[in-house]
DNA sequence: GAACTAAAAGTCAAAATGACACTAAGATAA
DNA sequence: TTATCTTAGTGTCATTTTGACTTTTAGTTC
């Protein structure tokens, strides 16, 4: 195997993935988490699927490449963008060349569940369910568990649920994202007083019409002192 | 200005730093956090202090690359080592070359303040109190405020205070390191309650003789489910 | 109008937390 | 030998937070 044009001999390469996480609706109704993987087209590891990613520009930032590469696959844009972690073990690419060692910097994304229904799927961009990833390239699957063990941490402290949601939502549509996100039913009385005390939603006075029960209220979310 | 032998034109650098921590009486005899800075010897930022690092070599791991330079600069061992954060942006180092550009993969250390007191100290290598550094080369200062929030969050929902002492501690010494980390007093009596209640040390049976008062127990950290 | 559904408010006991008092066991000084 | 000093270690109590659960409200559907 021959190294890239870019690489150098004595230097790892440097790559940047991001784990592209959205709610949709599964067969039964319920918000499962989601995420969109490509096609490998050569080897290593031609014909699995992987993150979507690519080499670092010399003139290019860390995030910008990673929002880049976000809209280059989805056509979405993130709203929400984290570093995840430096990966960079010898072992990434079982059985290829040391001047191919490739380190990869992975970002990790949320997309809006509203806007995940237009993104483009193809023969090479397909979207997945988080818990029913099949055998990824590289270290692609643990990279996968570690952004999935991160975005459950971080939605218990911090306040990133509603980015999967529209401007404008219910608490039962945030309290559903938790439920989904989590894996795990929450008490609505309960999760409505935590959200209130900490002051994450906004009451915008509105109310959801259309539902077949007393009509909810449609909150947004509160962007001051957000993180 | 030229770029290294290493690098090639088209790819950025790649580096490994490392923000190392350990705990030592100041001129009271309280304990204050501390880390080594080493003097840069050339262009640019040459005389100012920066972060120990160097260039990635092509056939080790990142994690290796950090323990490596902290060897290197204090002759240490790390008691904790963990991945901080990879700093690429396009302004890290104003005024230099796009050629030259280096992205950061930065680790945080801890080592114990018994064996930081037999670091090594020199001409170019010297600690300095972590609330009190001068201005740093490149974007190092940034770094080390994010190391510092990192480690006093960590502390507060992990147990790694205990990797800043030896083997055997006191409670009080232990709550001594909560104290200096996140600079605040704590109740002796509700430390000791919620210590025990995580299970997070477990003891010995020994006392620590030679005090003027009451002689305390010793205490191991509680290694089952650490992390 | 009755039944149904989820919204929204309210209740209550258990657990966790923070402030503080009290007793124990050594060293040191009178 | 006794009083004093200092920190170890235990205990108490009120407040806050949490989880489980009930009740009332406001709409739709039958």
């Amino acid at each position: 195997m021959v190294s890239s044009a870019q690489s150098s001999v004595n230097a790892p390469n440097l790559a940047v993935s991001t784990v592209i996480f959205t709610l949709r609706p599964n067969a039964d109704g319920c918000l499962k988490l989601a995420l969109p993987l490509v096609k490998r087209i050569r080897a290593p590891f031609e014909g699995q699927w992987a993150l979507p990613g690519g080499p670092l520009n010399i003139s290019e930032d860390l995030a910008t490449a990673a929002s880049r590469n976000l809209l280059e696959t989805t056509h979405l844009e993130p709203r929400y963008l984290e570093q995840l972690y430096a990966f960079g073990s010898l072992d990434r690419s079982p059985g290829s060349n040391l001047a191919d060692r490739v380190v990869s910097i992975v970002y990790w994304a949320l997309v809006g569940n509203d806007e995940a229904g237009t993104a483009v799927e193809s023969e090479n961009v397909q979207w997945f369910w988080a818990d029913e990833l099949p055998a990824l390239a590289f270290d692609h699957n643990e990279i996968v568990n570690y952004a999935l063990w991160r975005l459950r941490n971080k939605l218990e402290y911090s306040r990133l649920a509603h980015r999967f949601l529209p401007e404008l939502f219910t608490l039962a549509q945030l309290r559903e994202v938790y439920e989904a996100v989590l894996n795990r039913e929450l008490d609505p009385g309960n999760f409505r007083r935590t959200v209130e005390a900490e002051g994450a939603v906004v009451p915008t006075g509105e109310r959801l019409a259309g539902t077949k029960h007393r009509p909810p209220q449609l909150y947004r979310a509160n962007q001051t002192g957000e993180n």
